[in-house]
RNA sequence: GGGUUUGUAGCUCAGCUGGUUAGAGUACUGCGUUGACAUCGCAGGGGUCGGAGGUUCGAGUCCUCUCAAACCCA
């Protein structure tokens, strides 16, 4: 091996991460062929906003992916990863908005077309930045197959579902309520409104009798809206206004008549139990409206100043309108009483403006018939939840799902594909833009100036981007893809609607599993966010650390499903990590300058002991990746790299290693340290795919890349026995460390050992690791005995399972402390018997217990025994000493 | 109001279908320049598993109630 070969001091991950990504991509390592003779494994990459930068959550959610996509490669299947990005219609209309507010102008004055070409420009000069920050990341997607939600193919694949949809009638246009946000001049959908709780009032406001009497007093957390007031209603049990009901009241401020009526929906507890209704400005007055068939005044602009149905307060701002309006009703004797009250008000998800309710006419999408279905493929287990009680949440919401309103009052996205005739009033969808009313032939027909919510088009996700509305050979293949990999913050807004639209339109569920994670938060445990300035920039973490550092501490450290603390200490120990991975690996270099691939001689216990653990790791890792749970399968890892192979095997081999005059030994220490090293680094590479390729160019190995090569399986070397007698060296070789510690032995100065074991087995195995135990305890002359002599010198000890271990330190030892530490044990043991005798003498366990059970702990009873009788020897010895 | 999750060592988290003397990382203490690593090694102290009750031969692990926190829905 030459010199060049060796690692360099220092990990670098910068320079060797560049290094190595631009390697695979270059040499079109994530991109698949259409090949129907493998198992395909596919994935899409949840879209991220074009506008957006890369963010905790995304790492985290693309590092599950790449994980979950570099296994199943390994493994032999066709892989797609398919990435792309999401055009988020709100989002950057308003950063686009923004730049032509500082220049001075704005869209409309510049005109719809020329405001849609700035916002291609923006999104081609800046919609990569997320693109190249999952390539930092380490993402193995397959960059030739980057999609958009808004590039030809899945615009046509949006204008199909729409066509189709409307001809089946599952899209109709309808006046209705719906969420209004007055900064982004949009309706939003349902699960866009965010809830938060907030200290209000509530006014209790008399609305006077028209025949003069008392009338009614309404409590309500929105006085403004009183301008739009069609009825009062109370409960029609509710035995105080029951000779009311059907009675008519002034309404104040605008001398409207209005009724009293009568309907269930009224909650008696709240308030007065007397309820304004007003049904153009909110969703449960506007069903009651329904239902009382109760006029809908809208007294709102876009802008949410009230309009000219609010009389004298025309123009003035919601807020304002409310103020004055509490004044006019406080100065008429009108307003009784005003409460504290906190209450759930709905904000923009985007801009935290309070929602407008308001009736408009807008595009919705029939639920119920699409709902259906995608309630029964996760029932039936067609498609299921990872962890499952996800599937839970999901099947509750789509039971209760309301009609989905899809139009947004925006320019950029989808734009609906419907025209009205301007002459005979004909509504046209087509799929192609139509030129002329099929109905009367006329030219003056105009389209539909919306567009489509944003995850309209993100719904068609798993088909579009493979080729649909086309029959491709990738559909084909890639179709239902295997896994969906997002946050459990999105399962309504996108996993829900990827389900039912592809059971519409490819009768088949759109992925098989959907692997569910928590978020990411602050060490506080807050969500991050730009308003508290406590966000963490996964690219600054990459630049101080390297991907693979972060990459692991987001994977580990907490189960799935389950948000994650971000700590920085924990990013720490993640790069120690690292760094012990790539020393241990120099080590190894170092050391196989003149290793030859040849048949190995005999294996010595600590190899066979390391092959029998590195096949447990194998197929422990395998097993926890094929059920999603890589948290497990990064801590099996780590424990079997740090705590077995570097902390023992490393240790045990360096005997042989340094012994030249023996190339037999040393030869096949080599190939054992380099076999496990090798499949260590193809095991490691789906967590750390830089270091892992790093180190594993350096081995003597064949093949372009480890991402590339295959996933290591069992392949025999399990071996109960020499992990048996390991664990005994391994007991021998603490238990002297630890009485030297305890004795103050100065480090480098040899002692004997004198071990008792009265079994000849166990006589044999500490033979066999007579040089290991020496080794690794600075160990002199070690005598195995089968008992105690009589001349034994002053010795410090520790009993274990079938060993006693002596350590002669005349001078050293103080035997009171002795005497001490071993009745301590003693009564340790004493209590550890009793238990277990108790519980063996317990009838119920007897008779109940498994039979492996009980023989487990009689077993226990039995060493515990053997264990006492040695103390009990020791002690005596020991006592003897003392008199001396 | 309904639902989900969480509550285990100072801190961050593991602990699968009930059967160990409850684990790891970090922090802490002592020792250490041993031919990969001080981003390290060895050794050690530290929790009875939020609380109460129950099921069971046996519960951190199941059930009920209860307290606390976070989130979702209404």
């Amino acid at each position: 091996m030459s010199e060049e070969q060796q690692l360099a001091k220092v990990y670098d991950p910068v320079q060797v991460e560049e290094k190595w990504y631009r390697y695979w991509e270059e040499n079109g390592f994530f991109t698949p062929k259409v090949e129907t003779e493998k198992k395909p494994f596919s994935i899409v990459m949840p879209p991220p906003n074009v506008t957006g930068s890369l963010h905790l959550g995304h790492a985290m959610d693309n590092a599950l992916q790449d994980i979950l996509t570099r296994f199943k490669r390994m493994q032999g299947y066709n892989t797609l990863w398919l990435p792309g990005t999401d055009h988020a219609g709100i989002a950057t209309q308003a950063k686009v908005e923004e730049q032509l507010a500082r220049e001075g102008t704005n869209r409309h004055e510049l005109g719809r077309e020329k405001f849609l070409e700035r916002v291609w420009a923006w999104k081609e000069q800046y919609g990569g930045t997320i693109t190249r920050q999952l390539r930092k990341l380490g993402a193995s997607c397959d960059w030739s197959r980057e999609r958009f939600t808004m590039d030809e193919g899945c615009s046509r694949a949006v204008r199909e579902v729409f066509v189709k949809l409307y001809k089946k009638g599952l899209i109709y246009r309808g006046n209705y309520i719906v969420n209004w946000c007055s900064k982004c001049h949009t309706t939003i959908s349902d699960i866009e409104v965010e809830h938060t709780e907030k200290e209000g009032n509530l006014w209790h406001i008399r609305y006077p009798a028209k025949d003069g009497g008392e009338g009614v007093i309404v409590a309500t957390t929105r006085p403004e809206t009183m301008l739009g007031d069609a009825a009062v209603a109370v409960h029609p049990e509710d035995e105080r206004y029951s000779s009311l009901v059907g009675r008519t009241v002034i309404l104040p401020l605008t001398d409207r008549e209005i009724p009293i009526i009568a309907d269930e929906y009224v909650d008696k507890e709240f308030g007065t139990g007397a309820v304004k209704i007003t049904p153009a400005h909110d969703p449960n007055d506007f069903e009651m409206g329904l239902r009382h068939e109760l006029p809908q005044i809208n007294i709102m602009n876009s802008d949410a100043a009230i309009n000219e149905n609010g009389g004298k307060y025309q123009g003035l701002d919601r807020y304002e309108a409310r103020r004055q309006i509490v004044k006019d009703l406080e100065e008429l004797g009108l307003l009784v009483k005003v409460e504290q009250h906190s209450h759930a008000v709905g904000e923009c998800y985007r801009c935290s403006t309070v929602v407008e309710p308001r009736v408009s006419k807008q595009w919705f999408v029939k639920m119920k018939p699409l709902a259906e279905p995608a309630i029964k493929v996760v029932q039936d287990g067609d498609l299921q939840f990872v962890p499952e009680r996800f599937a839970r949440i999901y099947i509750s919401w789509l039971e209760n799902i309301r009609d989905w309103c899809i139009s947004r009052q925006l320019w950029w996205g989808h734009r609906i594909p419907v025209w009205y005739c301007q002459d005979c009033g004909a509504e046209i969808c087509v799929k192609e833009d139509p030129v002329h009313c099929p109905k009367c032939g006329s030219n003056n027909i105009e389209q539909d100036p919306d567009v489509l919510d944003t995850w309209f088009s993100s719904g068609l996700w798993p088909f579009s981007t493979i080729g649909w509305p086309d029959q491709t050979a990738e559909l084909k293949q890639f179709y239902p893809t295997s896994v969906l990999v997002t946050g459990r913050d999105i399962i309504f807004f996108w996993v829900a609607r990827m389900i039912f639209m592809g059971l519409e339109f490819q009768q088949e569920v759109p992925f098989h599993k959907v692997m569910i994670h928590g978020l990411i938060l602050d060490s506080q445990g807050r969500k991050m966010s730009k308003s508290l300035g406590n966000g963490v920039d996964p690219i600054e973490v990459i630049n101080q650390y390297g991907a693979d550092t972060l990459r692991f501490m987001l994977i580990t450290g907490n189960t799935p499903g389950n948000d994650l603390r971000f700590h920085s200490e924990r990013l720490e120990a993640a790069r120690n990590f690292l760094n012990k991975i790539w020393n241990a690996s120099r080590f190894v270099l170092m050391n196989l300058e003149d290793y030859e691939n040849k048949p190995r001689g005999e294996l010595a216990l600590a190899d066979q002991w390391i092959l029998s653990r590195y096949e447990d790791t194998v197929r422990n890792i395998t097993d926890a990746l094929e059920r999603y749970d890589l948290g497990e399968a990064g801590r099996i890892l780590y424990e079997f790299i740090w705590n077995e192979y570097c902390d023992w095997y490393i240790e045990l081999t360096k005997k042989r290693l340094y012994d030249k005059e023996n190339s037999e030994v040393r030869n096949t220490a080599q190939s054992v340290l380099f076999e496990v090293l090798e499949g260590t680094m193809r095991l490691l590479h789906p967590f750390m795919p830089f270091l892992s390729e790093e180190i594993w160019q350096h081995l003597p190995t064949e093949g372009e890349t480890v991402m590339l090569r295959s996933w290591p399986e069992a392949s025999g070397y399990k071996n109960e026995q020499a992990e048996k007698e390991m664990s005994v060296v391994m007991e021998v070789i603490r238990s002297v460390r630890n009485i030297r510690a305890e004795m103050n032995v100065a480090p480098g100065r040899r002692a004997d050992i004198l071990l008792v074991a009265p079994e000849t087995e166990i006589r044999e195995m500490l033979d066999r690791g007579r040089e290991d135990i020496r080794k690794l305890t600075v160990g002199e002359k070690i005598t195995i005995l089968q008992r105690l002599e009589n001349n034994l010198p002053q010795s410090a000890s520790a009993v274990l399972d079938g060993v006693t271990v002596y350590l002669p330190l005349k001078g050293l030892l103080d035997l009171d402390k002795e005497i001490a530490k071993v009745r301590k044990e003693i009564e340790n043991a004493i209590a550890e018997q009793k238990r277990l005798e108790g519980k063996l003498s317990n009838p119920g366990f007897i008779g109940k217990a498994p039979e492996e059970v009980i023989a487990k702990e009689k077993e226990k009873l039995d060493t515990i025994q053997t264990r006492l009788r040695s103390l009990k020897i020791r002690l005596s010895d020991v006592a003897d000493d003392l008199e001396k």
